[in-house]
DNA sequence: AGCCCGGTTTGATCGATGTCAAATCGGGCT
DNA sequence: AGCCCGATTTGACATCGATCAAACCGGGCT
């Protein structure tokens, strides 16, 4: 699946050295898991890896955006997460089992960093600072699932993109702008809802001021949206 | 919230020791992070903690069962997790954050173990081995959230439900009869349902030869649950 | 600038699940 | 053993979202 890689060079190890993940390291630490990243581009649509395969590395995304899904037995796929620039996956293998339990896939032309995970787990139970990074994502990640359980339980679709909206304008109050980063297709799978129902969730977003044309999204007051 | 607390006892060091979370520890570390568990007593119904709280502490279950929770604007409430007795929660806030992101209440009568998560995170930057055991656990719970995102978005509830008869009944082949560790309403809210659906997802299930009385389900083929 | 294809929207329909209310059951207690 | 209360089941209904099909649009290409 995956392409000819090299080495991080200067830009790439810039980028990874600014991603939560590798922030908080300094020293032979940052040094040694610098030294250790292979960079690969990826196609769209491209399997990084799939469910079931042996769990060798995890995976910074460095542009683009990357894909987790599982698929059903009766073919269906259900998104996990969507990983965007930044964003480390699959680091809840470095200490949880041997196979991937879920796929990675492309969703539009990316470059990623692999790191392996054998190296990375003995880095771990030598250097805490290694280890403290790794928690840290590993926290941030189960927030943000348990984030994702109780926002499928809890909320509508209607309400789902409501607040994906409202998280993306920041803090901004009023009206706002906004360009989603990706096809609505992906955004409707990261909700958890079928393109069509993404689509309806917006067109009944009209009647409190959002507008959409293309990715571009038109919202008069961010508000109102927070009362959805 | 908290009642009455005292240092763990022999008895209650030996459970804790036993826990996925403890297990893998030895020397100082074990005994560093026993000597600093305060075990609480709590009623059915019982808040360990609200969302919303400092987060100043982190469990494990010596025995009942505590549900974790978010509560929704409107009033209603998401389970997000069940806890067995073994089980650790909130560890991800040992590197995660300021405040509670749910609300942990006990199901039913409740021994539980609590640990200052100040104490914890210097004993984990100190010691790999305490570093190794959280990302383990944070590991884990992050691979069985994602399974429930999962199974949520995938399977309908006779689905969700086969599932989880298949996963008490071990490796179980053709009949088999299992308690309910439980009341069925915890289990639905478990199992992201409400317990009028967990009731016809049983229901639907007697065709295929699944016969409830009580907690007790008899189970006239397991592998038939798996063809669901 | 216009064309074209894949992504998106819209319409129609169906199945699944939440909600409310009432009937029933089960387990613990005396 | 029988009683009683809260848990569970059942029924009726409303709602939401999935699915399939067809129309439409937007962005990239020439």
């Amino acid at each position: 699946m995956l392409d000819k890689s090299h080495k991080a060079n200067i830009r790439e190890r810039g980028l990874l050295t600014k991603t939560p993940f590798l922030s908080a390291l300094s020293g032979t630490a940052l040094a040694r898991l610098l030294d250790s990243a292979h960079v690969y581009s990826m196609a769209a649509r491209a399997n990084v890896f799939r469910e079931g395969e042996p769990a060798l590395a995890f995976y910074c995304v460095l542009s683009g955006y990357v894909r987790l899904y599982r698929v059903s037995r009766d073919g269906r796929q259900a998104d996990i997460r969507i990983c965007a620039p930044g964003d480390v996956f699959a680091e809840c293998l470095i200490f949880g089992g041997e196979k991937y339990r879920f796929s990675a896939q492309a969703a539009e032309n990316v470059s990623i960093a692999r790191f392996d995970i054998q190296e990375v787990r003995e880095l771990a139970v030598q250097d805490t600072q290694v280890a403290k990074a790794i928690m840290t994502a590993l926290s941030t990640h189960l927030l943000s699932t348990m984030d994702c359980v109780v926002n499928d339980r809890l909320h509508t679709a209607p309400q789902r993109v409501a607040d994906y909206l409202i998280n993306r304008c920041g803090a901004a109050t009023g009206a706002a702008s906004i360009r989603l980063p990706f096809q609505k297709n992906l955004l409707a799978g990261m909700l958890g809802l079928a393109p069509e129902a993404l689509s309806r969730a917006f067109s009944s977003l009209r009647r409190i001021g959002v507008t959409v044309r293309g990715r571009v999204i038109q919202i008069g007051d961010v508000e109102a949206l927070r009362q959805i």
